[in-house]
DNA sequence: TTGCTAAGCGGAGGGGCCTCCGGTACGTTG
DNA sequence: CAACGTACCGGAGGCCCCTCCGCTTAGCAA
């Protein structure tokens, strides 16, 4: 309903959300799981304070990566402005498949939040950012006419639970274009 | 390493065991997040011994599952054995969305389970099974060659996590529809 | 400056997870 | 039947999650 994530008026309130989130950032560096617990005692706040700020977990992580977020979302047009559809669609699925990478802990959070809420202050955004796309190649004819972004992002999602260790990059990008495959209006030629 | 699921001998241990998973399966009906410390009390045993014979929550789930899954695993020759390969792909997929809506929150685990480990009791038959399938569709020419097994399942394991209240069976079957496309040799020739 | 008041604080408390290891009793051997 | 070794038991303990609510204090008004 709020835009903007509920600036706190008093200046207490200001700062301890402040050295939350620096504390958080460097906690969540070295580990996804690390303990909220420990991240309010490091931040000199009672666990109660950081639960008020960030009602949960996701809500904590979300808030440290929402520019990593916003910048992937605002690359779309930009792709869009400078490529035919189909070659700013396969871009930006691979600078997702990579980030996913790059904070794999992360995006396994970022997922799930992006599952549970329908119309949140993430996932919409998300969805729109592939329906600008996919809507451009519907329009050019080389995606198919009438694809649900919706189920597009369903099926993205898979490239953020790849786990980097095990042949990461080359599965996503075999993953990628069997996906890609799937959404095209029609196959090569040949070969 | 062991194939069956080390049966303890002594006749207090295995009584135990099925206590616990008399009591799991009820309690995992009624909510997947069931506590493991309730569990154990109803079955009348010490939380430790729980966590002995079931060293983890999907440890018990799976166990309480195996015959389900099995059963989806053996239908993949069967259906291959009664209908062609891009049928039989088509049907199977079918079958494991519809378990996957059935037991939304037990195939949440399933999914987890298979994801964690490679070569796991679980994960491998069902590696396997897709093997099979795409195998064949690549022999008769209506998938792509040299399909990567474990690049399907990881593809299909979006199916796990349609929210079945959320139109799921819709979705699930349009996602499916992209997936196939993706995975097939060639188009249809129109329309 | 001095109240006043509600926005904001913080930690106790109830619950769950999982480990660890001293204790128990099963099955066996004589 | 007795005695024993070990396979198995069970729950205390340490840690974390999250909620709830009495207390504190920032910011404002007189």
């Amino acid at each position: 309903m709020n835009s903007l994530p509920s600036k706190p008026t008093r200046k207490d309130a200001v700062d301890n959300r402040d050295r939350i989130l620096t504390v958080a950032r460097e906690a969540f560096a070295a580990s996804t799981a690390a303990s909220l617990t420990g991240i309010a005692k490091k931040a000199g706040v009672g666990i109660g304070t950081l639960y008020r700020h960030f009602p949960t977990r996701e809500a904590l992580i979300l808030e440290l990566y929402r520019h990593d977020i916003q910048q992937l979302i605002d690359l779309a047009p930009a792709l869009l402005a400078e490529n035919p559809p189909l070659t700013a669609l396969r871009l930006w699925f691979d600078e997702v498949a990579r980030y996913g990478r790059l904070k794999y802990g992360v995006a396994e959070v970022i997922h799930a939040a992006t599952n549970a809420g329908v119309d949140d202050e993430y996932y919409g955004p998300f969805v729109a950012a592939i329906g600008v796309l996919v809507d451009a190649g519907a329009a050019e004819g080389s995606l198919k006419p009438g694809l649900d972004p919706e189920d597009v992002l369903l099926q993205l999602s898979v490239l953020w639970r790849i786990d980097p260790a095990r042949d990461g990059e080359a599965r996503a990008a075999r993953v990628l274009g069997l996906i890609i495959d799937g959404l095209r209006a029609a196959p090569p030629a040949s070969g």
